[in-house]
This record gives structure tokens, C-alpha cells and sequence, in this order.
DNA sequence: CCTTGAACCTGCGGGC
DNA sequence: TGCCCGCAGGTTCAAG
């Protein structure tokens, strides 16, 4: 999935071509995701406008007509395109509303780790899936001193606790390590070891990391496209994801893979403290 | 409480 | 060509 930066430029996305749109019909499967699909979605969404869509976390909240939500979680290989008029239905289609307008959101994920649901919008803060998330790393609330609070003691590498969605949330895979580099500090470091000046320097790479991807319009790797079918371009940027025996941007030296908590960290040894 | 590792599922690219 | 392996942006759950 889609880090932050990627669901935000879908929702930034979806919002400009569908707010306001009604709902005339939904289809979805019988597959389940993460969880099952919520049950009878048509009776559920038919004759709704959608009236907004946020992000919380990895989470896209689309807020329907009469205090409705509908949770989207995209995993790792979650697709949502909008296009105009019938399409044929792809593989691992799991769910399609049609627009009155003429639009339809087909929401496409072939790996299954997504999720789809549907809640009452005064229930949200009781949601179980999120409940418990962390701070908005792009909140203004998110300082040096929360970031430190949320490390307070954890003996665990840091770079497990960054992609922890109670730690702060947002952050994946590939900006944990990015934002790592930008700090210059090791991802091996015991979590609640950091400095003063360390939390400063984490705490700006990583809002720094997150909106420049924003601002690129996401990455894109194999599984994602935006949601007007154009595909990202970001991940021309990364410094260190993805680049395992090519030279650092700061030093020269080989940069290196490691794997925490069965998933892959690149990072420069060098540079990274 | 904390930490670690496995599990969920499909697809793709590399090596033989 | 085909097969097997490892790897992929996330999250949850059990076990230590």
C-alpha cells in the first residue's frame, strides 16, 4: 500500500471528481478481505451523496449523506480508479459504486489486505480500526517531544517502532527507511534512545519525506496508480528504498539492505548513526 | 506490559 | 518453456 503520501493523493483525487455525486448502484464480491465485505452495501449506499472524503492514517473515510461512512483500506496492493461509464470487471475487483452521473469507483486489490466498511459516523471514535492509531505526523501537533513521548522506553529498533501505526501513523516500508537517511540516524538504534536534537532531526525528516511525496503526487510502484489512472512518480526520488548496492547521495559508499521485522531496510552505514 | 515472528494472499522477476 | 524461490507498499495475532 500505499503509504500516506499515496493515500492522500487519492483522496485528493476521488474528492475532486466525486464530491457531491449520488449513489445509484453497488456491486461487490463475495471474497473476503481482511474482513468480509459489509453485508447489503447497495440498500446500504443507494441514493447517498457523497459529501467528503478524509484520511486518517492509512485509512480512506468517505462521509456519505444521513451520517454514513464508508472505511477503504488499500494493504499493500489496494486499487481505487475512477472510470466514466461501464468497464469490464477486472480480477480482484472487489467493489464497484456507480455514480448517477455517469462515474464509476472500482475499488481493485488482488492480494486481499485491504478493507472495506461501513459505520455509523458518530461511531468512529469506538471504531476498532481506529481507535488506537497514533498522531498525524503532518499534525502541528506532531513535534520532537510527541515523537519522543510515543519512544519513551522501547528497546526495539528504530525503524520497526516508525512503521508501528501507534507510534505515529502513515509511515510505511519505504518512508521509514527514506526518512531515516534524511536523519541520518541508524535504523538499528534502540527505538528510545534518541536524543533531543535526534528527535528534532527525525521529526522534520519525516513530515519533510511525507510532503514531498505529497507534493510529487505519490509514488508508484508496480501495484498503485492514481486514482485518475495516471500513474506516480515519485519513486524516482527515493534516495535509499530500493537501491541496494548503489552509491549514497551523501557519501559514495554502498548503500545496504537489512531486514527488521521481516521486512527490508535500506540504509547508508556510513552517513546513518 | 513488550518484542518477535508467522500468517494472511496473489503476482512478478530471476535463476536454473 | 516451465518451475521454484524470494520478494512486494500492511496489519493482526499468538507465543515467548
Amino acid at each position: 500500500m500505499p503509504e500516506l503520501p499515496e493515500v492522500e493523493t487519492v483522496k485528493r483525487g476521488l474528492s475532486a471528481k466525486l464530491t457531491g455525486a449520488v449513489v445509484q448502484a453497488v456491486w461487490h464480491g463475495k471474497k473476503p478481505l481482511r474482513q468480509p465485505l459489509p453485508p447489503t452495501l447497495q440498500s446500504k449506499l443507494a441514493g447517498r451523496a457523497l459529501t467528503a472524503i478524509d484520511r486518517r492514517a492509512k485509512y480512506l473515510l468517505l462521509r456519505f449523506s444521513g451520517d454514513k461512512t464508508l472505511l477503504l483500506h488499500l494493504g499493500m496492493s489496494g486499487r481505487l480508479t475512477i472510470s466514466e461509464g461501464p468497464l469490464p470487471r477486472q480480477t480482484h475487483d472487489h467493489l464497484v459504486i456507480d455514480f448517477a452521473d455517469g462515474q464509476r469507483l472500482t475499488f481493485n486489490d488482488a492480494r486481499r489486505f485491504g478493507v472495506v466498511d461501513f459505520f455509523t459516523s458518530g461511531d468512529e471514535a469506538a471504531h476498532p480500526l481506529l481507535a488506537h492509531l497514533g498522531p498525524e505526523p503532518l499534525d502541528h501537533s506532531f513535534t520532537p517531544a510527541c515523537l519522543g513521548q510515543q519512544l519513551k522506553n522501547r528497546k526495539t529498533a528504530l525503524k520497526v517502532a516508525l512503521m508501528d501505526q501507534q507510534v505515529v501513523v502513515g509511515v510505511g516500508n519505504i518512508y521509514a527507511s527514506e526518512a531515516l537517511f534524511r536523519a541520518k540516524i541508524s535504523p538499528l538504534r534502540p527505538a528510545g534512545s534518541l536524543s533531543a536534537h535526534e528527535l528534532k532531526s527525525l521529526t522534520a525528516a519525516i513530515k519533510a519525506v511525507l510532503k514531498a511525496a505529497i507534493a510529487a503526487g505519490g509514488s508508484s510502484l508496480r501495484d498503485y496508480v492514481q486514482s485518475d489512472g495516471e500513474l506516480g512518480y515519485f519513486q524516482h526520488r527515493f534516495k535509499v528504498y530500493g537501491r541496494e548496492g548503489q552509491p549514497c547521495p551523501d557519501c559514495g559508499s554502498k548503500i545496504e539492505r537489512l531486514t527488521q521485522g521481516g521486512r527490508s531496510t535500506f540504509w547508508c552505514p556510513k552517513t546513518q548513526i
